[in-house]
DNA sequence: CTGAAAGCGCTTACAG
DNA sequence: CTGAAAGCGCTTACAG
């Protein structure tokens, strides 16, 4: 049986599909009354826009795209999370592109940008900054996700407190917990958060002069099984440390497994901290003191950025949200009973 | 500037934008030589087809949608995962339609089934017998998942082996572990996995000679929190368990929160046992004794199903998937050190 | 406020 | 093996 189209509920509604169109998207006056009996009719015969002809005919895809490396894991999970209902609360379709799924053909991000999305979100190193530079020349909308745009370029981004939330972590190592001699785990070379995380760190050092040691900064902390070569490493060149900053809190679960495995105590002997609060941080024994960072709210705020670009409304070249420091038990603080997880700077 | 197109591709290669379209698509023999200049011009002008326009003018949208209750969770995600694989193989698109999300207007499967996909793979429960009905009756290719079809209908399914896998894993708890007064909690009251799992149940009380007693049997057994409820319930009415065989591994977690904070310990009290083997099973202390499923193969052999019926190949109407249980140390079996999982029905 | 008509970028009988 | 042309189901100037 065919499908209902337009035509069939202009006929039974007596106007033209013009005016269908127009009751549909509200893309142009209509009488009141006419208005009223194309809905009915739509309802009638449970009509619906035929999703392909609406973007061919309107040269709009209704859709944003994203590219990241993956969806899996405690820290993407929120973030796509938050994109798909930004996304949605827009009236807009979501497309992902995982660009370290092997299964996936390899495309350079055209597919995606022209012809199959409106605009782009980009989470940090998913496309090189030749793509970045053509899309933006051939002024596709795109905005960045944890990520400046390289030199030269003018593209909105959204991204969190990296150098503050690391600054204020590693502080409370030093002056509540008298750490002094703390490693840092950063991620892949190229990783922005991670060089913003250093410059915390370094300024918390400073503050409180201690000298930078750079045989304790590595990289390899994104992931729990580097994070536990790493330290071995570290420690078979006997080098030594009381403190553990780990790339996010994924990682710290290397670090606990290595120091575990070592009969290290945490936090008595060495204290550990992460970043992100991923939602199983305050489950861990001893449970994480990290950094809480709004990821999925940088997912959100993103997607209304590139919607609102879209649209042609004004638009911030960057958003920086706020991170706190959570303190639990694994930098050294006592344990709270109350589940209320800690602002404060302090320990409890 | 405007984006390039299939006429562009047929004037810079000297053809018709018809041969264009049949290199593209393999969908009429062409000359050699001239196809192998199209595709050059193809490659030289990064010319991409439009999405929208091939599915308009082919009315086939070369996506198949998946509808199911919700994404996450340990249960989902492998499944999700193999439909995702089992489409993307074949060449096809995937839209999935969650039902519990609150955020999404309800949408009667139609703009899903018959606008937007080629295809519908139906998680049970999702579309209720009406929809299904209407659907089969427009010849609509379906696929279920985890459900037969309803009476009269006639739609392939897939689904794994419940019954045997309960029966089995029920009498390794009578029989290794001499336990009789075993607890089931079975899903929603329409859930078919639980109705066969049911099934197994009875089968091994039966083939040891254990009488049924239905206050051993309860609804609720999907959900950690429901867990621990309807366990506190069973404790409170004063009736006594050795074992508890939850809905699946997610709810195991509830059995185990319950146990212990009542004080019973596991295994040596009371035996746990869960379904489906998901990621964490083995990482519970002690390590959860399961039935594994093969959720990932489900989702993938559903998908190629679909895919198969999509291009008018015959399909099975069925295709049940075999389980195995995985004897771990919450039934009373004794720790292995080989990190090989067993497949042994005896205690290793 | 409304309609007739062009056109979005393809696929696919049809004819040769 | 190839091309001209109709048509997929809409949106959107254009004209009134």
């Amino acid at each position: 049986m065919p499908r209902t189209t337009i035509i069939d509920v202009a006929r039974q509604a007596g106007v033209s599909i013009a005016t269908v169109s127009r009751v549909l998207n509200g893309t142009a006056p209509v009488d009141a009354a006419t208005a009223e009996r194309v809905r009915l009719t739509v309802a009638e015969l449970s009509y619906i826009p035929h999703a392909a002809a609406r973007t061919l005919a309107s040269r709009r895809t209704n859709t944003i795209g994203l590219v990241l490396p993956q969806i899996q894991g405690a820290f993407f999970q929120p973030l796509v999370r938050g994109v798909e209902e930004g996304a949605r609360e827009n009236g807009f379709n979501l497309l992902i592109h995982t660009t370290r799924n092997p299964n996936l053909e390899h495309l350079p991000s055209q597919r995606l940008a022209e012809h199959n999305t409106d605009g782009l979100l980009a989470f940090t190193n998913s496309l090189d900054d030749d793509e970045l530079a053509r899309l933006e020349a051939a002024s596709f909308p795109l905005v960045l996700l944890y990520q400046t745009p390289p030199a030269g370029l003018k593209i909105p981004y959204v991204t969190i407190e990296n150098q503050a939330g690391a600054r204020d972590l590693v502080d409370h190592l030093i002056r509540v917990h008298g750490r002094r001699r703390i490693v840092y785990l950063k991620g892949p070379a190229e990783h922005e958060d991670s060089e913003w995380r250093e410059k915390g760190y370094r300024e918390a050092l400073k503050t409180h002069g201690i000298p930078f040691d750079p045989r304790r900064v590595r990289t390899g902390g994104f992931y729990r099984e580097d994070v536990v070569r790493v330290l071995q490493e570290i420690h078979s060149q006997g080098l030594d440390f009381d403190a553990v900053f780990a790339g996010d809190d994924d990682a710290a679960i290397g670090a606990y497994q290595f120091l575990r495995q070592s009969g290290v105590r945490i936090p008595q002997d060495v204290s550990v901290v992460g970043f992100d609060d991923q939602f199983f941080a305050s489950t861990l024994i001893p449970p994480l003191t990290t950094v809480r960072a709004p990821t999925e709210q940088v997912g959100r705020e993103a997607a209304c950025m590139l919607v609102a670009l879209l649209q042609g409304q004004p638009v911030d070249n960057q958003r920086v949200l706020p991170v706190e420091v959570i303190l639990r038990e694994s930098c050294g603080c006592p344990a709270i009973h109350n589940p209320t997880r800690s602002t404060n700077e302090e320990c409890p």
